[in-house]
DNA sequence: TGCATAATTTGACGTGCGTCAAACTTCTTT
DNA sequence: AAAGAAGTTTGACGCACGTCAAATTATGCA
C-alpha cells in the first residue's frame, strides 16, 4: 500500500472513531474536503496572532505548541502526536487569534480541511457535529489536565505526575520542551531527573 | 415583572446569544426541557468524581470550581459568574468523573438542563449545535488564559495579570480563594497587594 | 451592642529552585 | 573521522515565596 493510501486510511479511521461507520455520500464529500501536507522539523503549522483558517491532524510525527511571554520567553504548553488533532481549537471556532504557535518538532504529515469546507461539510452532514463536540471535549480534559498538573508546586511531583499520565512524551520530547511544558527550568528538570531533588 | 419571568428572559437572551433569533417551536421545546435551580452558599453544584447530568448557567451569583489534591489542599480552578455555563464541560460531553467540584459562593440561580434532553432537543434542532461549539470554544479560550496566568513565575506579576483580564473576580470573591486560583499562599497575595513584595 | 468567628495582615525563618557559568556528552554534517 | 552545534549535566549562590505563628480587623449573629 502506498503512503498516500495509508495516510487516507488514517484519515478515515480517525473520523470513524468519532462518529462510526461513514455513509457513501459522506466519504465522498469528505474526500473532496481534505488535504494532507508534509511539514519539516522546525516548520510551523500555525502561527501565533492569527486566526487559523484550518484544522488539522497529526498521521505521522509530532508536534509542539507554544507562546512567548511579555519577558520573550518560551512557554510550552502542549504535545500533539499521532491521531491527535492539532491545532488551536478555541480561536478556530471563536474566530479570534490564536494565543499559540504550532511546529513541527520532527517530520510530520497532517489531514487539513480549511474552515469553509469544515462548515460546509458539517452544514451536508449536520450529525458530524457530534463528533466535533467530542473531539472538543478530549480537548478540554487534555487541558485541565496540564492545569491540574502546572498546578503541583514542587518540581519532583510534576514531573512524576507527567510520567504517571503521559509518559509518551518523555521518550519523545527534548527535555527543554519538556521542562518548558513543567514550567520549570532546564536544569531543574535535569536534576529531577537524576535524583538530586 | 416577577423574578422567575425575569430569569427566564436572562436564559431566553442566553441562548439567543449564541444562535440567533429563535423559532417559536425551538422555544416551545426549549421552554420545556430547563429548569431552574437556587443554591444557598456553600451548596454543591456538581460534585467531582461525578458524571455530570445536567449543564448548568449561572443568571445570578458566582460559582467557584475546584478539586483536591493528593495533599489535600484545595485548588480553585474557576469562576463563573451571571451569564456564564458553570459545569464541568469536558466531563458533561465525554461522560467521564469530573475532576472538579462546583459550589455556591453566594446565592445562586441557575438555568439547566438534564443531559438526555440536551441531546434530544439538540436532535431536534440541529442548528443550535453550532452554539454549543462556540460555548465550547469560550470554555477553551477562558481554560488557556487561566493555563496562560498560572504559568508568570513571580506571584506579583500573576496578580496583576489577573487585574488585567478578570478585574471583576478581584471585588467579588474572597482572598483566599483568589489566592487559590493564582496558585500562591494567601499570606503572598495579601503581601502582594499591600505593594510588600 | 457585644461577643464569636472568620478574614486579612504582619513578622520571622528556611528552602526549593531560578540564574549564571562551565564542563561534558550526544548528534550533525562534511 | 573530525569539527561544530545542540543537548544535558553539574556546581555555586541568592532570593522569592511557602510555612508557622500571632496580631489586627471585619463580619455575622444573638
Amino acid at each position: 500500500m502506498s503512503s498516500a493510501e495509508n495516510h487516507l486510511q488514517t484519515a478515515i479511521a480517525y473520523v470513524s472513531k468519532y462518529i462510526g461507520n461513514i455513509q457513501e455520500e459522506e466519504l465522498e464529500l469528505l474526500l473532496q474536503c481534505i488535504r494532507f501536507a508534509n511539514y519539516q522539523k522546525g516548520d510551523l503549522l500555525y502561527r501565533h496572532g492569527e486566526i487559523p483558517k484550518s484544522a488539522s491532524f497529526v498521521i505521522t510525527g509530532a508536534v509542539r505548541s507554544y507562546y512567548i511571554d511579555e519577558e520573550g520567553k518560551e512557554n510550552t504548553v502542549g504535545f500533539y502526536f499521532e491521531n491527535e488533532p492539532a491545532f488551536p481549537y478555541g480561536s478556530f471556532v471563536e474566530l479570534v487569534p490564536a494565543a499559540a504557535s504550532f511546529v513541527a518538532m520532527e517530520p510530520v504529515v497532517v489531514v487539513w480541511i480549511s474552515r469553509h469546507d469544515f462548515y460546509h461539510f458539517l452544514e451536508t452532514f449536520p450529525r458530524f457535529e457530534t463528533g466535533i463536540a467530542k473531539v472538543l471535549g478530549e480537548y478540554l480534559i487534555k487541558g485541565g489536565q496540564h492545569l491540574k498538573l502546572m498546578r503541583i508546586d514542587s518540581s519532583r511531583e510534576r514531573y512524576k505526575k507527567l510520567l504517571e499520565i503521559q509518559p509518551e512524551i518523555v521518550t519523545r520530547v527534548p527535555l527543554t520542551y519538556i521542562a518548558s511544558y513543567l514550567g520549570m527550568a532546564l536544569e531543574t528538570l535535569s536534576r529531577v531527573r537524576a535524583g538530586k531533588l
